[in-house]
RNA sequence: GCCUCUGUAGCUCAGUAGGUAGAGCAGCGGACUGAAAAUCCGCGUGUCGUUGGUUCGAUUCCGACCGGAGGCA
């Protein structure tokens, strides 16, 4: 049988129901797969999963940064991976359920990153940018990296400086390394399941109404709290969506309720990524909602799917 | 009841001196290898209210009807 099981899906999908339904019925224990839920009180906007949602299973990888760290891929797989392998010593099944799907591929791919500098060597290169524009960045690039410059698209700025400061500090091309680790086998294989809503709409309604909830239980005390005790309005973990907004709002910008609308929106348009990144995955199963209330009928099919891949 | 204005994309509107139409926002699709809830790329998605008439041809001109706004009563 398989003791690993992948739970992916667009945000408001019931990937954290989904997952501890099924952790009740296989002796399983999650592992959460969210790049913002990583970071400690940071709870009610990233619909982190309460104490009572998590009706005793074990999770992991939540509150394991502070908000103002730097958290990146690398340290989630460096992190994941062994919790992974020690609920699997354990006899246990490891439910790996997040909306995350650069470190959910890379956590099952097992995928090994060129190092990133603490040199400075990104903040020279900001600033070649700033002050040569990026056709100038781009030339260089197209020099020691051709095909990673006709990959990549001239307002790119992240993507083209990441190149550039992986060769000039490993020697080595980004597209050399690359190919080098899509030429290593997947460190896992586990069943894949995604959840998906019949109609985009209903997606879209949960998605309104869970920002909604969000209010309601106190996300702006939340936010006041962070910037309280001195976390950087800038930092990455508050350029999470439904943070950044309110953030700007509470600093005189537009009102909470203006801020509430392009919330809602920004998820949206999140929702409609995570479906693109997730879609181009052909191992995943999708199990396809009708309403918001239809759990059990999900986990009646999810069961199914679990029997038809043990045999 | 009469008069005037109005009806074009999901929304707000432009336009066609008659040759089946275009902006913004919304939306949709895609990419993605140490910021990924980030970053970037692409795409108008339409019975021009309905129905007759004039015309080779009507979203455009004319009539009637239907819906909306305002005015006079």
């Amino acid at each position: 049988m398989n003791n690993i099981i992948c739970i992916a899906g667009p945000t408001a999908s019931g990937k954290t129901a989904l997952a501890v339904e099924l952790a009740k019925e296989l002796n399983g224990e999650v592992v959460s797969c969210d790049s913002m839920q990583v970071y400690r009180r940071m709870d009610i906007g990233t619909a982190k999963p309460t104490a009572e949602e998590m009706q005793g299973i074990p999770h992991h990888m939540l509150d394991v940064a502070e908000p103002d760290e730097d958290f990146s891929v690398s340290r989630y797989c460096e992190m994941a991976s062994p919790i992974v392998d020690d609920i699997l010593a354990r006899g246990k099944t490891a439910i790996i359920a997040g909306g995350t799907g650069l470190y959910m591929d890379s956590l099952i791919k097992g995928n090994n990153f060129a190092p990133c500098p603490a040199t400075g060597r990104r903040e020279e290169l900001e600033e070649k940018a700033d002050r040569e524009g990026m056709e100038a960045l781009m030339d260089w690039l197209r020099e020691i990296d051709p095909e990673a410059a006709a990959r990549l698209h001239l307002s790119d700025r992240k993507r083209i400086i990441r190149a550039l400061e992986v060769y000039l500090e490993t020697g080595e091309t980004i597209t050399a390394h690359n190919l080098k680790t899509q030429a290593i086998p997947p460190k896992y294989s586990p069943l894949w399941l995604g959840l998906d809503f019949a109609e985009r709409a209903e997606l879209y309604r949960r998605i309104d109404l869970r920002v909604e909830i969000m209010l309601e239980t106190g996300l702006i005390d939340e936010i006041k709290a962070l910037l309280a005790e001195g976390v950087p309005p800038h930092c990455t973990a508050m350029q999470a969506i439904g943070y950044k907004e309110f953030v700007s709002a509470l600093a005189g910008n537009g009102t909470i309720a203006e801020a509430a609308a392009l919330v809602q929106q920004s998820s949206r348009r999140y929702a409609k990524r995570q479906l693109t990144w997730f879609r181009r995955n052909k191992s995943i199963n999708w199990l396809l909602r009708n309403t918001g209330e239809d759990a059990d009928e999900i986990l009646t099919k999810a069961r199914r799917l679990l029997i038809a891949n043990d045999n």
